[in-house]
RNA sequence: CGGAGCGUAGCGCAGCCUGGUAGCGCACCUGCUUUGGGAGCAGGGGGCCGCCGGUUCGAAUCCGGCCGCUCCGACCA
C-alpha cells in the first residue's frame, strides 16, 4: 500500500492528485488555475508529440506558429465564436509598469485596442487565411501548431482543466465541403488511432449536439474516454467550420469554374488534458501507471545487495543486462556522460528517447522499488546475489502487478520490444474491458437517471436530439449527452425524455 | 461571483479559548548499524506564526481591515 496515495475507493479525486504529486508529474503556480509541469510530466506530453506530429504529418499537415496575442476585433467578427469564449477570455489592456502611489507597481500605457490571449486561434488562422488563399491551386491548406492557450476557468484542476494549457491545434482550409468533411473526419480517426494505439485508452468516437458543439463550428466531432469512477472525458474533437469562418475573415477563392468561392475551414485540437485522461484509465493505488509505448522511463534496474563484497558481481550483472536491453554503444555514451551518477539513464534505441535507468542511490532496495512504482515505470529489474548465482533477473510488470523470473541470456532489445508489446496490448484489454462493462442501457428516463447517479459509466438510450430537454436533464442528473456515436445499433425507439420516434442513440454520462 | 472552511518550517498539523523564549510528525543534512516490499539509533539545519494596523510592558494568541488558498455551486477541452 502506498503511503503517500489515497485508495480511489476513499476519495477518487484525491487519489488523482496524489498520484500526480507522488510522480512529480506537476506542480500548482504561484497564479491560480495555472501549473506548473515537472519534467516527468513533461516528458509525457513529449512523447505524445513525437507520435502524434508523425501521424498530422503522414496525413500531409505541416507546422507553423502564430502569434499568442489577437486583436479583440477578430472574436467579434463571428457571432457564435464570440459568444462561446467572451467569458474566459484573458484581456491585455496596458503595455509597462510605473510606481504606485503606496510604493508598489501599476499598469502604465493603455493599448487603443485590448489584445486577447488566444483561448484558440481560428480568427487568426482565418485572417492569415483569407490573404494566402486566393485560387483553387492554393487549396487545401493544412497547418497544424503546438501551442499554449490560455481559457480563464472558474474551477481547475491539474491537466485537465487548467487556465493555461498546452495543446495543438490543426485549421484547414478546403475547396470544397466534402474535402472538409472528410478532412474533419480523418482526424478525429487520428486521434483515435492514437489514443488507443499509443496511449491505451479506448475511446468512442462520435457527433456532439448541437448544445456541445464547439462555438463557430457546423459541426463537432469528438473522441469520448471513459475514467476509473464512471465519468467520461472528452479526450480530443475535431470540428466542420463550413464557411462560418471564411464569411467572417473573407477566405475567398478562384475556383475551377472561374467564380468566386468561400473556402470550407476545419479544426481539431488535443490538448495536456491526455495526460489525464492517461492517468485516470490505467493508474491504481500504487500510483502512476504508464503504457510502454509512453513512458519515458521504461524500465529501472535495481541492484540488491547486503555485503561490499556482493555490490560488485551485482552491478557488473545489471551493466550486461543495460548492454543487452540497450547496446554497447549507447551503454558507453552514457557510462562517459553520466560518470559518477547515481541514476544512469540509457537510451534504448536511437530515436524513441525513451531510456532503461540503473538506481545506485544509496537506499534501500525497497524505496527504490516504490520510487519507480509510484512513477509508473513500466518494468522494474531486481537483481541481487542469489540472482547473479543463477544467471537470472526478476522482472515486475507494473501494470499487471506480475512477477517473473528471466535468464540473463534472453533479455535482449528484441525480448525487451516484445515485452512492452505485450503489455502494451493488455493494458489496453483491461482498458477496453472496463469500458464496455460499463456501457449501460436505459430505456426509461428514471433509468438513466438512476444510471448516471450511479456513475455507471456511458448510459446508451434513445434519444431525439433537443436543446432543451438536455439543458433539463443536465439540470436533473448532471448528465450529458457526451455524444451521438458513429456505431449505432440501426432502427428506431421512442426518445428516452420526450417519448418521440427517433434512429438515434446517444451516449449519456456525468463529465469531467 | 455566491456559500463554507483554512492560512504557524518543504509537506501535514498542534499551540490561540486563558497574551510571557516557536512546537510535533514526515521530509532534509551528518555518522554508524541496516538493505529481496516503505528500517533503527545518535546528532543537526531550517520560521517576516499570510499582510497591515490597533490594544498591551509584552501579540502566533485579543480587536479591526486587507490578501491568499481549498472545498461546494454557476462556466468549461
Amino acid at each position: 500500500m502506498a503511503r503517500n496515495i489515497v485508495t480511489r475507493s476513499n476519495n477518487y479525486n484525491e487519489w488523482y492528485l496524489d498520484v500526480i504529486k507522488a510522480a512529480q508529474m506537476a506542480d500548482y503556480s504561484p497564479v491560480k488555475g495555472c501549473m506548473v509541469i515537472r519534467p516527468t510530466g513533461y516528458a509525457i506530453w513529449e512523447a505524445m508529440q513525437r507520435d502524434l506530429d508523425r501521424r498530422f504529418k503522414e496525413t500531409g499537415h505541416v507546422n507553423a506558429y502564430f502569434p499568442l496575442l489577437i486583436p479583440m476585433s477578430f472574436l467579434q467578427k463571428e457571432a457564435d465564436h464570440v459568444e462561446g469564449f467572451a467569458m474566459e477570455v484573458a484581456v491585455v489592456t496596458h503595455s509597462g509598469l510605473e510606481k504606485s502611489a503606496d510604493g508598489g507597481l501599476k499598469p502604465k500605457g493603455e493599448l487603443a485596442e485590448p489584445l486577447l490571449i488566444r483561448p484558440t486561434s481560428e480568427t487568426l488562422f482565418g485572417a492569415m487565411y483569407s490573404q494566402w488563399v486566393q485560387s483553387y491551386r492554393d487549396l487545401p491548406v493544412l497547418i497544424n501548431q503546438w501551442a499554449n492557450v490560455m481559457r480563464w476557468e472558474m474551477r481547475t484542476r491539474l491537466f485537465l482543466r487548467t487556465a493555461e494549457f498546452l495543446w495543438q491545434e490543426g485549421h484547414t482550409a478546403h475547396e470544397t465541403y466534402q474535402e472538409a468533411q472528410e478532412e474533419t473526419l480523418r482526424m478525429l480517426d487520428v486521434y483515435a488511432a492514437f489514443a488507443e494505439e499509443f496511449l491505451a485508452v479506448p475511446v468512442v468516437k462520435g457527433r456532439k449536439t448541437a448544445s456541445e458543439k464547439f462555438p463557430g463550428a457546423d459541426a463537432t466531432y469528438c473522441i469520448e474516454a471513459l475514467m476509473q469512477d464512471g465519468k467520461a472525458l472528452q479526450a480530443g474533437t475535431s470540428h466542420n467550420l463550413g464557411t462560418n469562418f471564411s464569411k467572417a475573415f473573407d477566405i475567398k477563392f478562384l475556383g475551377r469554374d472561374n467564380q468566386q468561392h468561400l473556402a470550407v475551414t476545419t479544426s481539431w485540437g488535443v490538448s495536456t488534458r491526455l495526460i489525464g485522461a492517461l492517468i485516470m484509465t490505467h493508474s491504481d493505488d500504487e500510483g502512476l501507471v504508464l503504457p510502454p509505448k509512453v513512458a519515458p522511463t521504461l524500465g529501472a534496474v535495481v541492484p540488491i545487495y547486503r555485503k561490499e563484497e556482493e555490490k560488485g558481481p551485482v552491478l557488473e550483472f545489471c551493466t550486461r543486462l543495460l548492454e543487452q536491453l540497450c547496446g554497447g554503444e549507447r551503454l558507453k555514451a552514457a557510462q562517459e556522460r553520466q560518470k559518477g551518477r547515481e541514476l544512469m539513464s540509457v537510451f534504448t534505441d536511437s530515436s524513441s528517447n525513451q531510456s532503461v535507468v540503473l538506481d545506485i542511490r544509496d537506499d534501500r532496495p525497497v524505496e527504490k522499488h516504490f520510487h519507480w512504482e509510484q512513477r509508473g515505470v513500466p518494468f522494474r529489474f531486481e537483481i541481487g546475489p542469489r540472482d547473479v548465482e543463477k544467471g537470472t533477473f526478476v522482472l515486475k510488470i507494473r501494470a499487471t502487478g506480475e512477477k517473473r523470473f528471466v535468464e540473463l541470456k534472453n533479455a535482449d532489445a528484441e525480448w525487451l520490444a516484445a515485452l512492452a508489446r505485450e503489455t502494451q496490448q493488455a493494458m489496453f484489454d483491461k482498458a477496453l474491458k472496463f469500458r464496455d462493462e460499463h456501457i449501460v442501457e436505459a430505456s426509461s428516463y428514471p433509468e438513466l437517471k438512476e444510471a448516471l447517479e450511479k456513475r455507471s459509466g456511458f448510459v446508451r438510450c434513445w434519444f431525439k436530439e433537443d436543446a432543451t430537454a438536455e439543458a433539463k436533464i443536465k439540470e436533473e442528473t448532471k448528465g450529458t449527452v457526451r455524444c451521438i456515436p458513429f456505431q449505432q445499433t440501426g432502427g428506431s425507439g421512442k426518445c428516452i425524455f420526450s417519448g418521440e420516434a427517433t434512429t438515434e442513440q446517444v451516449l449519456f454520462s456525468v463529465a469531467y
